[in-house]
Order: structure tokens, then C-alpha cells, then sequence
DNA sequence: AGACGTACCTGACCGC
DNA sequence: TGCGGTCAGGTACGTC
């Protein structure tokens, strides 16, 4: 499931291979994934040459020499492959010739991805990033802007993170890990937390996703970068998808639980966690 | 405006 | 072996 460490490891993946090449062909092979394609889109890719590969939240932004921006999010099972060899699969639904002679592959079975072409200068205010939250690992996202954010919200402090608009990129898995670094119990109401709470939040989000980024993200069923090598950070979890599992903190006593919030499965350890 | 529930989609997995 | 049910979850959208 691409959550920042995903989409950055793919887009670095990406960057050498695409800037400065030029998109020689573009097929389609749908006419949507989890929207249609607008109408020109092969138009304004064709014959672009790409400038710059970059990440905004979990989305991919490949800026072009004609001002255009191509925009994708991967969803939830969207990869990106480079070079594949490979006979086509079902769900290879787009594909990129570079004048390099590589070849991208879009592949997304469960097509909850989805991609638009704008205009670069216009991209501030598109509904898509016109109101995302800062992005966690840069300068603007501070303790103090967490702080203030969060106390706007009376929901649970777990559904307030997978909030895109409080900070940009994290997903449930990276939520409960940071819950459980920062020793907070997910159901907490998200205004009740003290400074020292939101400074130790602050720093575990941080902290998480360096270090799954330079595990190249988690590899659960669908993410690869896009040479197909793993993601490893997985085998660090310390909670998610680890229920009736022992926690690794507070010596090996108590178990990992599941709970449900706002449809989505939060796991977290009741006694390290308040 | 925020909170909450639901739709979208397919593959993996479980129980019978 | 096969089949139906359930779960996984990022985002948009409708409703209150």
C-alpha cells in the first residue's frame, strides 16, 4: 500500500530514468483506472520531454518541458516498472516509451490509482493539493503546526493523521507505528494531546518514515520500486499487522491489539500506549 | 467546516 | 476442489 516511503522510493526509482528523456509513445489500454483518462492525455504526453520527478503526499508529479505536469497517485495497488521483460499482465494499463528505448509500465489491479495532466503553474491550486497538509518531513511541519492542527479536531487522533489535510502522506500503516512510538493510545481524542505529547508524535512520524524510506518502504503485497526489488521496512513493524503478537516494548508482556476505527484496522499496544 | 459512513476494485485468504 | 464471504485501504463524496 503506497504511503510516502512507497511513492518516494518509486519516484526516485524513477527520476533517473525519465528526466531529460523524451516520451517517444504512450499506449493505453482502458479508458480509466479509477477516473477516465481525460480526453488528452496521449496528446500531452507524446513527444514531452520530462524535466523533473518529484513526490507532493503520495502523489508522483513528472514535470514536463511544455509546462505540463503528469500527475499520478498510485492507490493502493498502482507500481510503476521499469523495464519489464515480462509478458504483458491484465493489469499493465498504461505504457511509456522514452527515447532511451526504456519502457514504463503502469500496472494497478485493483485501479484505485488514478492520473491527470495540469498545467504546472496551476497545480497549487488544484483540488488534488490545494488544501494537502505539509509535507512531514520538510521544514514547515513543525511541533507547533502539528500542535495547532490537531487541537482543531475533536476525532480520534488516529483518523486525524490519515487526514491528508493535517499532514500529507502518512497511511495507516506509518499511523500506528508513530502512535506507537510516540506511546499514544490511537482512540485518544486528537485535542486532548499535551505539548510533550505532539513534540513526541512530531519526532516519531519523523523518525518512521526516514527510516522506512531508506528501507526502500514496506513491502506488503503489492509495492516494489520500480526495478522490482522489496521494500524491507516491514520487517521493522513494530505493531501493524503484528495483533496477539507480543510488544516488542514493554517486555514482551502484553499483546498487540486490533481495533477498528473509521473502517480501518489500528493495531497498537493498550499498556505502552496511553 | 468537521465528522462520519460508503463507494470504488480485485486478489488473497478463510471456513465449510 | 470449489465456492461464497470477508478483508485490505486512499480518496472523493454525500449527509448531518
Amino acid at each position: 500500500m503506497p504511503e510516502l516511503p512507497e511513492v518516494e522510493t518509486v519516484c526516485r526509482g524513477l527520476g533517473p530514468v525519465l528526466e531529460k528523456q523524451r516520451i517517444e509513445g504512450v499506449i493505453l489500454r482502458r479508458p480509466n483506472l479509477r477516473y477516465p483518462f481525460q480526453k488528452d492525455f496521449i496528446r500531452l504526453l507524446q513527444g514531452a520531454v520530462v524535466e523533473k520527478v518529484e513526490r507532493r503526499a503520495k502523489y508522483i508529479l513528472i514535470h514536463l518541458q511544455t509546462g505540463m505536469t503528469w500527475v499520478t497517485h498510485l492507490g493502493m495497488s498502482g507500481r510503476m516498472i521499469l523495464g519489464a521483460k515480462e509478458a504483458l499482465n491484465p493489469h499493465d494499463h498504461v505504457t511509456i516509451k522514452l527515447s532511451s528505448k526504456d519502457e514504463i509500465r503502469y500496472r494497478d489491479p485493483r485501479r484505485f490509482g488514478y492520473m491527470v495532466i495540469v498545467k504546472r503553474d496551476t497545480l497549487k491550486g488544484h483540488p488534488y493539493f490545494k488544501s494537502l497538509g505539509p509535507e512531514p518531513l520538510s521544514a514547515e511541519f513543525t511541533p507547533k503546526t502539528l500542535e495547532a492542527s490537531l487541537a482543531l479536531r475533536k476525532g480520534s487522533i488516529k483518523t486525524v493523521l490519515l487526514n491528508q489535510h493535517v499532514v500529507a502522506g502518512l497511511g495507516n500503516i506509518y499511523v500506528c507505528e508513530a502512535l506507537f512510538e510516540a506511546g499514544i493510545d490511537p482512540r485518544r481524542a486528537s485535542h486532548t494531546l499535551d505539548e510533550t505529547q505532539v513534540k513526541r508524535l512530531h519526532s516519531a512520524i519523523q523518525r518512521i518514515l526516514k527510516c522506512a524510506i531508506a528501507a526502500g518502504g514496506s513491502t506488503l503485497q503489492d509495492h516494489r520500486h520500480v526495478t522490482g526489488e522489496l521494500g524491507y521496512f516491514q520487517y521493522q513493524f513494530s505493531v501493524y499487522d503484528r495483533e496477539g503478537k507480543k510488544c516488542k516494548k514493554c517486555n514482551l508482556q502484553f499483546q498487540i491489539d486490533r481495533i477498528n476505527q473509521g473502517g480501518r484496522s489500528t493495531f497498537f499496544c493498550s499498556h505502552c500506549q496511553k
